[in-house]
DNA sequence: AATTTGCGCAACTCAAAAGTTGCACGTATA
DNA sequence: TATACGTGCAACTTTTGAGTTGCGCAAATT
């Protein structure tokens, strides 16, 4: 039942979440108003991604803010970084390159 | 049916997958050697990813090798940019002054 | 003190995804 | 040409996840 970061960010609404939270930090409430959904699956999303602390909770009287944890945020460009010499264009040339002998060998 | 570049990379067995093929580019039934799951399975994981384009194909008789394609990688770091700011350690700091604020009016 | 409001928690339903088994089809090898 | 190999595809079970409804609790409001 552990989730990780990458199945927190796999569902487009819990994207959307983290997206409008970047802007400002929000209530349930508020960020239910902008999803067709209701405020219990909102807020089921929202459990998700405080579970694996890609949001933190500011209590203030019975409302609840909900900000954006950067360095959480981070751990997945930190992934991403193994992969970085991929898209760099010199490496994308020379993967087409090998793709096209291997096209001309068949 | 249609998944995205997030919901594929959510599984820990296809993120494992990505990381060996940007080493090299592998067959199934030698990616398949790295886990515990069936041929089966592993190439159920590759299918998936193949249908975000996140890997190539490149067919040699009747072998199949896999490749990671760098281009779609480079769609995860783009959707993370608009967060950056919000890990860059001035942000935080700053999320930090706002939070005690708030925990000595409360 | 009674009521309203903002939340979280738990049980339930329904859809989707992960994994298995079995089979079919090309490509090599003997 | 017969056999073994590498792979994809489809049907099926099992698990997981998203969404709803209903409830309880604490903080504001009257």
């Amino acid at each position: 039942m552990k989730r990780d970061i990458f199945q927190a960010i796999a569902d487009p609404t819990r994207r959307a979440i983290l997206v409008l939270l970047a802007a400002q930090a929000m209530t349930p409430n508020a960020l239910a108003e902008h999803f067709n959904a209701t405020r219990q699956a909102v807020s089921k999303h929202i459990h998700v991604l405080a579970e694996c602390e890609l949001v933190r909770q500011e209590k203030r009287g019975r409302e609840i803010f909900y900000h954006v944890n950067g360095a959480k945020m981070k751990e997945i460009e930190q992934w991403l970084e193994q992969f970085k010499k991929l898209w760099q264009d010199r490496f994308d040339a020379l993967d087409q390159v090998l793709l096209n002998m291997t096209e001309e060998k068949k």
